[in-house]
DNA sequence: ACCATACAGATTGTACACAACACTAATGAA
DNA sequence: TTCATTAGTGTTGTGTACAATCTGTATGGT
C-alpha cells in the first residue's frame, strides 16, 4: 500500500556507476549517494530516518542499512543518538583525502595506461562530453557527479577491485570537499585535463599520463579556499520528485 | 538472563587495534574480526544470525550491524536469504589484493619514515616481540594476527585515516587469504622482516624501507604461487574455466 | 530407479513497538 | 535578569514478531 513508492522515480538518477540495480537499500543508498554528489545535499544536512523512510517509503530498517553503507564510505557521519549528517571535512582531513587519492590515482592510472582497450578509451570520451554538456548547460551538479565518475570509471578500467572501491569512497568525500570549500562561480570545468588524460592514455604515455593527474589533483588542493555556498538543507525539497506520502493515519 | 553473557570474555581479545572499546557491535564486530584473523573462524565459515546472538547474548539486531560492517570490510560476505560466510577469496583476488596493499604500504612506509618518533618505534619494536613470543610458543593465531596489526600500526604512524582504513581493509583480506592458501606447516614467520623494517625506518631510509617492503609482499605472494595448483574448495575458482551463467529465470 | 513437484524446517528480511537518550522550553529561585 | 533544574518532545537504539525465501526431504508419477 504505501511500498514500491519510489518505483516512480525519474530513471536518470539511478545510473550512478551504471549498475545500481538491486535491493531496496542499495537503490536508497544509490539516491542518497548521488544527491551528495550532485550537491543537492550539502554538508552538514541532517539525514532523519523517519523522514527519509517517509519519502521512500520504506521503514527505517531500510534507511539505517543505506546510511550505515554512507558511513562506511566516510560521506555520512553518524552521531550516536544524534543521527547521521552529511560528513563535513575539516582543511586538514581534506588535504589527507587528496593525499590517498593521489596514491591511488597513480597506481590506478598505471594500471590504465596498460589496461586500456580501444571500446574503454571511447567510453571515457563518451563520458567526459556528457560532463561537459552538462556543464555547459549549467547542470553543475550533474558535472560534478560524472566528473568524479570519471575517474570511478578509471578505477574499474585499471581493474582491481580493491582499488576500485578506495577510490570510490575518496571520490565521494572529495566532491563533499570541494562542495564544502569550492567557491561556486568557479567554472571547475576539469573537462579539459580529463580529455588530456585520455590522450596520455590514449598514447600509451604512462609517465605523461600520471604526471598529468597529479596536476589535476594539484588543481583540485589549490581550490581549497574558504568560501560560503548555499544549498538545501530541506530533505523534502531535495527528493522532491517523489510524491511524499503519510506513513501511517496516527500522529499526523 | 541471557543478556550481558559477552562481559565475561576474556579481556586480551579486546585490543585488536587499542581502541576496540565501544558499543555493543562494535565489540562484537571485533570478536568476530579477531577471530577470523587468528583463523580460528576459517574461510567459508557460516555466520549464523541466531547463533551468534546467543553466544554473544544480544538479539540480532546488534549481530547484523557487526556481520554489516565485516560484510563491508570484504571480510564476510553476505548471501542473500542465507546469511554470511567468512569471505573465501580467488587466487586472482588474492593478486589482486596483494597488489593493492602494495601501493598502500608504499605510501604508508614512506610517510612512517617521514613521521615516525622515537616512541612509535618503542611501540613496534614491543609489538613484533610480541609477535615473536606468540609464534614461540605456538600460538599460530595470535601470531597472525599480530603480524597484521605490525601492518596496521604502521598506518597509523603514518597519521592518514584514510589510508589506515583501507588498510585495515586490506590486512585483513590478506589474513584470509594466508589462513585459506598457506600451508599450515610454513612458520609464517615474518618477524625477522619486520625486525628489518623497523631498523630502516629507525635509520630514516626510506628507499631501503620501502623496499624491504616490498620484498616483504613478494614473500607473501610466493607462498600463493607456490600453492597455485593446490585444492581449493572455491567453487568459482575450481570451475572458473567455465563462463558463469545468469540466473534461470522464471521460465525454466 | 529416476525425475519432478510439493511440503517442511530453518534462516534471513522487514516492519514496528517500546526503551533510552538528547535537545528545548518552561519554571522557579537567587 | 540569570542560572539551574525539570518536564516535554522528538529522534535514535534495540528487541521481537511475522513475512519471504531458500534448502532438504518426502511423495507420487513415469
Amino acid at each position: 500500500m504505501n511500498k514500491k513508492l519510489y518505483e516512480s522515480m525519474p530513471d536518470k538518477l539511478s545510473g550512478t556507476t551504471s549498475k545500481s540495480r538491486g535491493t531496496q537499500d542499495e537503490l536508497i543508498y544509490t539516491h542518497i549517494f548521488d544527491a551528495i554528489l550532485e550537491q543537492r545535499l550539502i554538508p552538514g544536512t541532517k539525514l532523519s530516518e523517519e523522514s527519509l523512510g517517509e519519502i521512500f517509503g520504506v521503514s527505517r530498517t531500510i534507511i539505517r542499512r543505506a546510511l550505515s553503507r554512507l558511513v562506511h564510505e566516510k560521506v555520512v557521519v553518524n552521531r550516536p543518538n544524534r543521527g547521521a549528517v552529511v560528513a563535513t571535512q575539516t582543511l586538514e582531513e581534506a588535504r589527507q583525502i587528496i593525499f590517498a587519492r593521489r596514491v591511488v590515482e597513480k597506481a590506478v592510472m598505471e594500471l590504465v595506461v596498460d589496461n586500456a582497450q580501444l571500446s574503454d578509451i571511447e567510453k571515457l570520451k563518451d563520458q567526459v562530453c556528457a560532463e561537459q554538456e552538462c556543464f555547459a548547460k549549467g547542470d553543475r551538479g550533474a558535472g560534478i557527479r560524472l566528473s568524479g565518475e570519471f575517474h570511478l570509471h578509471l578505477a574499474e578500467i585499471a581493474n582491481n577491485p580493491s582499488l576500485l572501491s578506495f577510490q570510490r569512497s575518496l571520490v565521494s568525500q572529495c566532491s563533499l570537499i570541494i562542495a564544502q570549500y569550492e567557491s561556486g562561480s568557479k567554472s571547475h570545468c576539469s573537462c579539459d585535463e580529463h580529455f588530456e588524460l585520455i590522450e596520455a592514455i590514449e598514447n600509451k604515455d604512462k609517465e605523461r599520463a600520471v604526471q598529468l593527474m597529479m596536476h589535476h589533483l594539484d588543481h583540485i588542493q589549490d581550490k581549497l579556499n574558504l568560501e560560503d555556498e548555499a544549498a538545501t538543507d530541506d530533505l523534502r525539497a531535495v527528493f522532491s520528485y517523489l510524491k511524499s506520502k503519510k506513513r501511517r493515519k496516527t500522529s499526523n
